[in-house]
RNA sequence: GGGCGCUUAGCUCAGUUGGUUCAGAGCACUUGGUUUACACCCAAGGGGUCGGGGGUUCGAAUCCCUCAGCGCCCACCA
């Protein structure tokens, strides 16, 4: 034989892909067909390939590919995403290494940097995705910055600002120091830290008392505008009215009562500075308080804060507190835990901050996109997490959709005045300058004097549009793609991005088009190491995702992680379970290499055995088809494979091959081996989804040369199953079973034949001689009398006697503990059936089924008890 | 603080409306096995009071209550 032994990923796989790819396979365009259709969740165009998108397109690629088999017209639309602030981060990174500071080079000087850093490292991960086996449809590749996406985008907001859904606001936002840009609530993550309380005096304005306030942020002293007690702690009333004055500073400030002041916290006493946190600010409008912004954007304070000028938050907080207690201002200071904000990209420490930005107002928008999960128009998977969405849209606030960053979509306003008001919003410069003379009745305005706003837009507010603007939907809503692959089908993403990217698309779906984006969504789990951690570059725990392939093929990496991952929990990564992706490759290869190497004989004799083993095949098959379909239905994908792997592994390899296969040296005959490759054909279409590169490789060396190759083969279908047939054989696989460990157990070797009788059996004759061609046995029925020293096995309350040679005594504690163990479970089920109650309320099908075990258990029970007496 | 979910074999998990002989799967483990598909293998086997307690029911892993532990989402007090 000329096929290797064991199996070589690395020698096919890249030559598959690439005649896959070639021969256009991938690729999709409007037809007649029904369309099946994924867009891709784009990943960060300079990101490499990590475990999560691994999993997450291992899952998408079988759909796709189980779609494409089944006859849909299938499309993956493949795409990267331009990831303002990871993208930004590392630009301004890079070129600090290269000694450029960015706010020393123009926008367009750093947007040529960006775009060279884009082109050189962007793509990768479409390349790596390659490598994996996805059949994205790559003639459909996008990026959100490409032009007619990006035109998308300012059309949106352009409609939506003539909608009245957005507007500009000052209010407090997240502010991250160290992108100097502010984040959504979505993009803060907070952790819990140990931090110090300090408790600060403020004397009280020409009085001999004081008043204390608890504050984690002394710093901040320099923008306090008020000291704030609640109106009914007596503890304070009296000071209402008067003036306390702010330590290092000298600055009196009004004692004020509010409602919001919690008297249980700290002293009681609040120091008020509106510009830096949410809640003063509240308190500080309602009383009209001075807002008094005390940093810089970079995190450091500012020329308000005295001697502290340009010293950052941080170390000035430690010196302020240090000051304070030798002016003996500090009455002492506490260790305090509380959740401190960052920023989920820069892990900076996030800074509560009053601006200008763009918000969209999500309240009515968001109505139908909540309706439509909550009716199962959008399933989730697993469903849990429609209580999360739900959650979530029902207190949903205005996004800010405002960055300040570069690397983005710029805002479309165009100011044309120093008012705040003297703005237009427009698709590009020309329309906006029309607008422009109009709003200000200047008709002479010079399109110079435009000056457009330097903001960008928030990353999703690109790919809240994805699913629609890939095929163009937004700028030209009529066109042949958009209408025929949208809505999508299924969505399949981590839960990560629940709010950000998957509600939004909902909700955008349905803003602009009418209707939703896709119709299920899939979570995939989070990755995480075998001892349950999350995967991270700082503990170091994350495998190379390319190393994987290398090592073990990609076919192994995709099964290894289904098989660590059931059913979008998360899951816990082990390099082993690829091993044992790799261990079933080397399985299917060795099936294959062993029909292959049968002499077929023209002849149209057929073992019995053979006969009886394709009908069970056949009907075990459609069994197995109308699972797989099911778990398919139900997004358990894992358990797909689960069945497949053990239809393959051991219905195949171990039931029937075992049963075909003929004995050494002598030929098959032609129709057993036409059937054989059938089912062989068979297995490999509905492993291709999962395993595309072994599969199409092994179909390779068995099709016919006119036919098609396994990626655009059909699904098969599965037939009427006839299940007393399966019922039959799994009775003589149990015999079998049985046998075996008889053998076991004596010590009796497989060459030595034997021989078993029975009385109350009528076995098909073809399945016996399974029994024969697996166990050596001899099945002899209708005996009129059996040995009194025969040894019986029971089989499903039928049994089979082998005459005994050796001291049986052994197994006398056996029988006992088995006939002890039947007895109580009779007596379980007598006593049910005694029971009137049971009786008059159980339905009748469980009654007749009590009824069958007890008479099953009965004839066991007799059984077993002449076999002790003998 | 508000909401959601989880706890079943050594590990990771299935277990549909309570009822087929329901206590399961894969891996791991134990024992035996190398005559020509595969030791990346074959055959057989041993593992669980279904987190604790209580209740409903003829019947509970499944429904209800309660306690304990774990996890996620949202909001957040200086």
């Amino acid at each position: 034989m000329n096929i290797a032994k064991s199996f070589d990923a690395k020698k096919i796989e890249s030559k598959w892909y690439q005649f896959w790819n070639e021969n256009k396979y991938f690729n999709s365009k409007p037809n007649d067909k029904t369309p099946y259709t994924i867009v891709i969740p784009p990943p960060n165009v300079t990101g490499i390939l990590h475990m999560g998108h691994m999993l997450n397109n291992t899952i998408q690629d079988i759909l796709i590919r189980k779609a494409r088999l089944q006859g849909f017209n299938a499309c993956w639309v493949p795409g990267t995403d331009h990831a303002s602030i990871a993208t930004e981060a590392k630009v301004v990174e890079k070129l600090k290494n290269d000694g450029i500071e960015k706010k020393d080079i123009s926008r367009d000087e750093f947007l040529n940097y960006a775009w060279d850093w884009t082109e050189k490292h962007g793509g990768l991960i479409l390349e790596q995705l390659k490598k994996l086996g996805c059949s994205c449809d790559w003639d459909r590749t996008k990026f959100t910055l490409d032009k007619e996406m990006s035109d998308s985008v300012i059309k949106v907001f352009v409609d939506l600002y003539e909608k009245g859904l957005i507007y500009r606001g000052y209010r407090m936002v997240n502010w991250d120091p160290q992108a100097k840009t502010t984040l959504s609530n979505e993009e803060v993550i907070y952790e819990e830290q140990e931090t110090k309380i300090f408790y600060i005096k403020y004397k009280i304005y020409n009085s001999s008392k004081t008043i204390t306030v608890a504050t984690t942020r002394p710093e901040t002293i320099f923008g306090d505008t008020a000291i704030a007690i609640n109106p009914d702690d007596d503890r304070y009333l009296h000071l209402k009215g008067k003036k306390a004055i702010i330590p290092i500073l000298n600055k009196e400030i009004p004692i004020i009562t509010d409602q919001n002041v919690d008297s249980e916290f700290g002293t009681g006493c609040l120091k008020v500075t509106p510009a830096h946190s949410e809640n003063d600010k509240i308190i500080g409008d309602k009383h009209q308080l001075e807002i008094i912004d005390v940093l810089n954007d970079d995190g450091t304070l500012n020329k308000f804060t005295l001697h502290y000028n340009g010293k950052d938050r941080f170390l000035a907080r430690k010196e302020i507190s240090i000051e304070l207690k030798e002016i003996g201002s500090l009455l002492k200071e506490e260790n305090y835990l509380t959740k401190i904000g960052k920023s989920e990209r820069t892990k900076c420490v996030i800074e509560p901050k009053l601006s200008d930005q763009w918000f969209l107002k999500m309240e009515k928008i968001s109505k139908p996109a909540l309706k439509a999960v909550i009716d199962d128009n959008i399933k989730l998977y697993p469903k849990k997490f429609k209580n999360t969405y739900k959650n979530w849209m029902e207190n949903i606030r205005d996004w800010n959709i405002s960055r300040q960053l570069w690397w983005g979509h710029q805002i479309p306003v165009y100011y044309y005045g120093s008012d705040k008001m003297d703005f237009v919003v427009a698709e590009d410069i020309d329309k906006a300058i029309i607008k422009a003379r109009i709003k200000s009745g200047n008709f002479n305005l010079d399109k110079d004097k435009l000056i457009q706003e330097t903001d960008v837009l928030d990353t999703w507010f690109s790919s809240w549009l994805w699913p629609i603007s890939v095929f163009d939907g937004i700028n030209n809503p009529d066109n042949k793609d958009f209408n025929y692959y949208y809505p999508t089908n299924d969505l399949i993403t981590g839960p990560d991005i629940l709010f950000f990217w998957v509600a939004r698309m909902i909700v955008s779906g349905y803003e602009f088009k009418k209707s939703k984006p896709f119709s299920s969504v899939y979570f995939t789990g989070l990755v995480r190491d075998k001892k349950g951690r999350k995967m991270s570059k700082q503990l170091g725990n994350s495998p190379d995702a390319l190393k994987l392939i290398e090592d073990f093929g990609a076919d192994s990496v995709r099964v290894g992680l289904l098989f660590s991952a059931p059913a979008g929990n998360d899951l816990l990564f082990d390099e082993s379970l690829c091993q044992q992706g790799k261990n079933f490759s080397n399985k299917i290869w060795n099936s294959y290499r062993l029909v292959k190497s049968w002499n077929i004989k023209n002849s149209n004799y057929q073992n019995p055995s053979s006969i009886a083993a394709i009908k069970w095949f056949e009907n075990r098959l459609s069994s197995k088809l109308i699972e797989i379909d099911d778990h398919f239905k139900k997004y358990r994908i894992s358990d797909a494979l689960m069945t497949i792997y053990k239809l393959i592994w051991d219905d195949y390899c171990s039931w029937y091959l075992e049963i075909v296969k003929p004995d050494f040296g002598t030929p098959m005959d032609f129709k057993t081996y036409d059937k054989t490759l059938q089912f062989l054909e068979k297995c490999l279409t509905i492993l291709h989804p999962f395993m595309p590169f072994i599969s199409e490789e092994i179909w390779s060396g068995i099709k016919n040369e006119e036919d098609k190759p396994l990626i655009i083969k059909n699904w098969p279908k599965n037939n009427k199953v006839d299940y007393s047939y399966l019922k039959e054989f799994e009775h003589i696989s149990k015999l079998i079973t049985n046998i075996r460990k008889y053998r076991n157990q004596k010590g009796i070797s497989y060459k030595e034949k034997i021989e078993l009788f029975s009385q109350n059996t009528k076995l098909k004759s073809e399945l016996k001689s399974i029994v024969l061609k697996l166990a050596n046995s001899d099945i002899v029925e209708e005996v009129f009398q059996i040995n009194q020293n025969a040894e019986s096995l029971i089989v499903d309350s039928k049994e089979y006697f082998i005459n005994n040679l050796l001291d049986q005594k052994s197994d006398l504690k056996k029988i006992k503990e088995d006939l002890d163990y039947n007895i109580g479970f009779l007596r379980s089920i007598q006593s049910k059936l005694n029971n009137k109650k049971f009786i008059e309320n159980a339905p009748d099908s469980i009654i007749k089924n009590e009824k069958k075990k007890e008479l099953d258990t009965i004839i066991k029970i007799k059984i077993l008890e002449q076999k002790l007496k003998k």
